[in-house]
Formats: structure tokens, sequence, C-alpha cells
DNA sequence: CGCCAGGCCGTGT
DNA sequence: ACACGGCATGGC
């Protein structure tokens, strides 16, 4: 059984879907830019980090093997576009050194492992928490995940789907039974599209104001919703 | 000058 | 369990 919560979600997104058209989300060329990346754009604008992936890009850097031998405090430099150079240059080795311990360098061997294995390695490592773990699963390992970020929290707690304080599990529960009925192959298109929908709109029409000014698809959802625990019921 | 960006982590309550 | 500050840099 669906939520309304989760029936309005899924609306909102295929509204947003018909509105915008396909992303053509992650930028990027290959899974491994994907990870760098997912790394790179913690807290940080997206310009900032295609300024990192050029610099690795141009020197040819964007394999597990470069990474491998490329020595830290010359990768701080490089990423150094993207702030957090320290932390995030340890992050991106400790990602290679995992591939090099456990699938033989190899990402295509760590993208065999079912999801929810792979998300509870992924969260084991440094500088990896659930946002980054997530959109590695969906971007870089072809997985139907569920990305919460602020944007998505913004949305759900505003239109009054969630209640203000919804956790990171509780935001994806109800993404992911937004999608819980499409067949696995249309599931991680709609991820996909998804989560890069509310960026790229989030970024436009939801950022601190108390409602999503300007957004053109600003329903006000919460007309008929009556909070029930930590979540609301339709009245 | 201030705030923020496609978060995460250590520390204090 | 939760709140809070630090982490680095560049754009506006």
């Amino acid at each position: 059984m669906k939520s309304i919560a989760a029936d309005r979600l899924r609306e909102l997104y295929l509204r947003l879907s018909a509105a915008y058209g396909p992303q053509g989300w992650w930028p990027a060329k290959s899974a491994f830019e994907v990870v760098i990346g997912a790394y790179l754009t913690q807290n940080t604008a997206w310009a900032s980090v295609e300024r990192s992936i050029a610099n690795l890009e141009a020197r040819r850097l964007l394999s597990v093997a470069a990474i491998r031998g490329l020595p830290e405090v010359e990768l701080r430099e490089l990423i150094r576009p993207s702030g957090y150079m320290t932390r995030k240059a340890a992050a991106i080795k400790a990602f290679v050194g995992f591939l090099d311990r456990f699938y033989d360098g190899s990402l295509e061997n760590f993208s065999e492992e079912t999801p929810a294995i792979a998300r509870e390695r992924l969260l084991e490592l440094p500088g990896v928490g659930p946002e980054t773990a997530d959109a590695i699963l969906l971007y870089a390992l072809g997985r139907a995940a569920i990305v919460v970020d602020e944007y998505l929290r913004r949305v759900v707690t505003r239109h009054g789907l969630l209640v203000e304080k919804a956790k990171y599990a509780e935001i994806q529960a109800l993404g992911k039974a937004a999608f819980a009925d499409d067949l696995p192959t249309e599931r991680v298109q709609h991820c996909n599209e998804f989560h890069a929908l509310m960026v790229e709109v989030g970024k436009r029409h939801c950022r601190k104001a108390p409602l999503c000014e300007g957004c053109p698809l600003a329903w006000d959802l919460r007309a008929s919703l009556t909070p029930v625990g930590r979540g609301y019921v339709e009245t």
C-alpha cells in the first residue's frame, strides 16, 4: 500500500519531468568520474567541481590506476577549487584503496555487489555519508537509490508531505514508495531524473525562502492534509 | 563584506 | 540521540 504522500510526491515528480524534460545526469564520462564528482560536490558549487575535474582530465588522472599512482599532496592541489581539499583528497584516496583491497581495483567489480551491501560498505568509508553513498549507488553503480538532499527535504516538508524534522531515512522511504510500483529498469531512470530535477529546479526556485516562491509548480498541497504522528493524512 | 554551494565528521550536551 | 561548529574555496 502506498501512502497519499508518496502518491503526491510521484505526481509532483511527473509534472516536473514533463515540464523540464530529461536532465542528462550525472554529467560525467565514466562511472569513476561520477565517484570523484560525488566527493568533490559535497557542500560545494558544481562549477567549482568542474574546475577540479578539468584539472584531473587535463592530466589524464580520471581513472583508478591514475589516482592510485598520484601522491595525495598533488591530488590536493588539483582539487583545490572544490574546497576541503585535505579531507576530500584523503577520502578519494581511501576509496581507491578500498577498491584495490576488496575488488581488485575495479569499480565494475564493486558494482556487482548487492545494493544493500554496497551501501553499507560505502558508509564505512571516510568522507562518505548517506547522500554521497546514495549518489554513488545511483549514478555510478546504476542502482535504484533515492538521494536525499537539502532540496528534496525542502520540497517534502514545505509541501506538507512530511514534518519539518523528518530524518534522512524517512524522506528516502517516501521517495522509494513513490516509485515502488515501477519496473526495476524504469525505477532506476525515475530515481535518476528525480534527484536531478530536485537539484536543478531547487537551485532556481527553492532556496531559503519559506515557500518555493517563483516555482512554476508550487501548489499548496497542505490545504487538504492534517498532521498525524510524523506524517500527514488527507482530510 | 557577507552568505552560500549537489555534506561529513568530531565534540559536547 | 540531537545540535553545533569546523572544514576550504570561489561566485555573487
